[in-house]
DNA sequence: AATATTCATCGTAAAACGACGATAAAGGTC
DNA sequence: GACCTTTATCGTCGTTTTACGATGAATATT
């Protein structure tokens, strides 16, 4: 995604609040991501694998597999995860950039 | 909820899966609890002035009083922050311990 | 080609979230 | 006591989340 921050320097008085605000949607969004068990298994479990094929995921939560997918989608779309496509099956792997950026996150507070 | 599988002290060879879900259960909670850029604006808040009445945080933000006070309730019930009432004003802190927790939890990723 | 496997998506239902106004409770002030 | 300030709670409404089964799409396998 790489939805850098672009920074430009407009003639405000106040470039206090706004920026503030949308800070706090970024971390809010990644925390999102990881404010539910199943998700922080499934981020744990790409952690700690490296790569992981979706069926494998699914059966280590006690979900059913749609469940599961629509967990995958949420944790892609906030970029924490990336999938692959590998003949039928899907490899989901950890996107290390994006933990890091949570992680930054969090210490920073 | 609580569809957890009662396991008891077999003499199983894997010792892994119900610490795991249990940990993902209390990191999920504590995300939760800055999964929404109000609360986040709220804990920044309270990070940098180490302690702010109610009111404050009220005018901080662009939302009702009434749910200001709700998001409030919510991070009361995270652990993450604190009330102490002094007089008809409520005087909220940051709990840096749980504040710990939530760093160390997101940093062992 | 027919079938099986793998995964995403759709539709749906119940529950929870997020927001608000109105009201209540608790404490000061006159 | 009457009144104002401050905050929590209640009731409500619309939206989102979570979960599931069923279906569909894409690829392997036979």
């Amino acid at each position: 995604m790489s939805t850098a921050k672009k920074r430009q320097r407009d003639c405000d008085s106040r470039p206090v609040k706004l920026p503030d605000d949308a800070g706090a949607g970024v971390l809010a969004k990644l925390a999102w991501a990881v404010a539910h068990p199943a998700r922080v298994r499934i981020v744990r479990l790409l952690i700690s694998r490296e790569a992981c094929v979706c069926g494998e995921i699914v059966a280590e939560l006690p979900l059913a597999q749609s469940t599961v997918s629509q967990h995958l989608k949420i944790l892609k779309e906030s970029g924490l995860i990336q999938g692959e496509i590998d003949g039928p099956k899907v490899c989901y792997c950890i996107n290390r950039e994006m933990l890091s950026e949570l992680k930054q996150l969090i210490a920073a507070l």
